[in-house]
Formats: structure tokens, sequence, C-alpha cells
DNA sequence: ACGTTGATTTCGTAA
DNA sequence: TTACGAAGTCAACGT
């Protein structure tokens, strides 16, 4: 990502166009290659923009003068005039995690840990986010004979949440300390298919009420 | 505006619940309170974010950990817990001017432009932008006769703009080389006031066909 | 691949 | 001040 704080005129040309005169703004590029151009007031959206996938071109217009243009493949351009840069910095980021920032499921996921006993009798939560080396498990459960339970949590239960979370048995099998661990599908609503999958590898599948999980939930904790 | 390069994780709690995992990400503290949480990746629009008014207090948490805190009036927090700090920048943008992006009216003056005969028959175009003392004029004509005609262009045709265009022709109409200028004031729509006081004035008002102008308009040079 | 729908929507204008 | 509609909407979900 790079950061580059300028005094600059900003022109787009695409479903409108739109002229933005010199002020001095941040210029976002990000290593996608989105273009943002902030202003330090309004929300989180930048006063111009440029979406991935675009071609990004510097050139010297002028001394002192530097253009970027930014075009996308329908044809719209964002062009920038730098005509003072006062700050210019690039940072290595690599990719974000959160990219699964799923409100519902997270929610779900919250839900199920504050009230494990509703994925079945007995179970106690041990951990939410449990980690492994190739990525959290939802949450880590014991049941009552003090078994390992994984959680693998999903608004919609689909045949790949069945094989993220056998990929994880794998793992957690693989620690003495935790072995045998079982596995737990949880979603509001399973398909079919991965119902069938999920009895072959010899997976539980429960369905959330989410409504009802809610209620479960202390009422006053989310009015005030 | 304050730019925080940092290894961290954010929780959002309000009209829904998110986490984000550790991971390095921009912070950007806007002026106005603004928060907003970027990652390298995605569209304009940020992983997390807390729009203003919001309050901001800042804490240490543990050895080499801080955490921001972001509350909104609504209750809704931003808690960023940061995990190490890569870089931290402030810069001074002062008020962006730019929140006249006048986006389809600026487009209707340039298609006006390319086509000024769909004005008035036998209308041709002298200038875009043609400038005065108090601004410039958006199109500046000539009818079949040769006399001058200022054009005020509009989305919304509102009594403003006829006041701005009186205020044009009063200029213009003190130069003898241009004298007499008549003025035409187009829109999309015309409001029954607006409409009113320009024929009181003498101005000539049109209603613009969005649609139609674009058509018009060479195809190909929006296709390709 | 394509249409439909929700969003921590934001943003503007009209009533 | 509040309500309603558009957005360069974006992104996810269903067909």
């Amino acid at each position: 990502m790079r950061l580059v704080i300028a005094r600059c005129q900003v022109d787009y040309a695409g479903r409108l166009t739109a002229h933005l005169p010199t002020a001095t703004r941040l210029l976002m590029v990000k290593a996608d290659g989105a273009v943002l151009v902030h202003s330090d007031g309004g929300s989180y959206k930048p006063l111009n923009w440029m979406s991935p996938p675009c071609s990004f071109v510097e050139r010297r217009v002028d001394v002192g003068q530097l253009e970027w243009l930014v075009t996308a493949r329908s044809g719209d351009t964002l062009r920038i005039l730098i005509e003072e840069i006062l700050a210019d910095a690039s940072h290595e980021l690599g990719v974000d995690p959160g990219l699964q920032k799923d409100g519902v499921e997270r929610h779900l996921q919250e839900l199920l840990a504050d009230h494990p006993a509703s994925l079945g009798e007995g179970l106690t939560l041990v951990r939410r986010e449990f980690p492994t080396a190739i990525g959290p498990v939802d949450l880590l459960c014991r049941d009552g004979h003090g078994a390992s339970i994984a959680v693998e949590v999903k608004r919609r239960g689909d045949i790949d949440g069945v094989e993220q979370l056998t990929r994880y048995l794998e793992l957690l099998n693989r620690d003495p300390l935790l072995s045998p661990v079982q596995g737990l599908f949880a979603a509001q609503e399973i398909k079919p298919q991965a119902k069938v999958l999920a009895r072959d590898r010899g997976i539980r599948c429960v369905t959330i009420d989410y409504d009802n999980l809610r209620a479960l939930d202390d009422p006053r904790a989310r009015l005030f």
C-alpha cells in the first residue's frame, strides 16, 4: 500500500464526470491497484476512487507536476494532477485474513460460544477461534465426558464447510493432548449434500435457530 | 489526518458484531474524528470504520499493546487492539473544497456544448465556461442571427439558478462587443417558480431530455 | 455467469 | 428536521 499526501486536482470521467479543485489530500494506492482519494472529512467514502482491476500510469506533465492516470476496462478514467508531494510512503501489508468478515456468521459464532449447550447437551466451551496451523477452528468444546469437539459454524452449511472442518479435524487429531476430536457442523441451514458428506465422515450436524439463540442471549446486554 | 500502519485486531459492536483477526492494516483517523481500518485490498470501503461524531480514547492495555476505543453516541463501539506500530504520521490537510462535486451537471454541460442545437434551432457554441468577473458562464452561444446567448445549465432548475444567470447577464451586457446577450436557462426539470421568475426577466427556459441528449452523443465514443 | 438483495450503507434533496 | 430515493454504490447470495 502506497500512501501519498499531496496537493492535487482530480478529474473523474466515467458514469459521471466530476472534478475536484486543488487541495491537499491523501492518495491511497492499494496492492490490488485500487486508488482512493481521501479528504480529511466525510465518512468512509473517498472523494474519488477507482476500483480494481485498473491500470496505473504515472507521468511527468510539467516541471514539478505529476499526472496519475488510472484507467478501468470500462473506459472510466481517474486523472490526478499532483502539484506537490508532501509525503510518500509504501508499506507491505500482506493479505488480510478478515476477508471473512461475515457479520451474521461471526455473530452466530459468538452466540454459540456463549451458549454451547445449544449445540448439544452438556457441551462447554474450551475456546473460540482455537488456532491450528491452517487457521482457527470456530469453536473448540468438550462434551459431558470430556471429549473434544471441533465446531465449524456457517450461516449456510455447504460442502465446502464440511471439507474445511475435515481439514481441521485431521490436524487436531494429530495432537495427542486433544485426540480424539469429534466434528460438529453447525449452520442455520444445511444442504442435503453437506449432510450426506458429514455423516460419511462421522461429523455431526446441528441446525441452528438464530432467533431462538438470540433470545437466549441476555436481552438487556443488547438493548443497553 | 493521522495515518498508522499497525498489526492489529479489530472488534466492532453496534448494529452487528464483527471481528477482524490480527493482521497489518492501515488505520486512518480523520480530522472530524472518523476512524477507518483499511486493508490492502477490496474496494473503497474499509474493513471497519466509525463515522463521526464519535469519541476516541487511546489507552495502554499491556506492554507494547495499545487499545483504541472509538465510541459513537448510539453506543456503537470500535475497538482496535494494536500489537505493533510500523508507521505513524500526521498531516494537516485543511478543509477540502471538493464538496462541490457536480457530477451530472458537468456532464450535462459537456453534452450541451457538443450539441448546442438541442437548446434551440440554429444555436452554435462560442465557448464553454465563458469567463466573467464573477465566475464562468456555463455556455456562451450564438443564435442564427448572430446574437449572443448565455446559458446556465442545472440539473434541477431552481430560483437560485435564475438569479445566478441574471447576474451573469448583467455583466455580459455591459460588454459592447457582446451586448445584447439573451439568457437561456437549461435544466432537466425546472421549478414553476423558476419559470415564472425567468419569464419575468426575459430569460427563456429549456427542459433537457438527458437520455435523448446522450443518444445524440456519438455512442461509439462512449462504448470504446 | 447473471440477476437480486442487503448494507454499520452514504448522500442528497424535498417536504 | 425528517423522510425518501439514488449511488461511479459494493458484495454476497441464489438461480
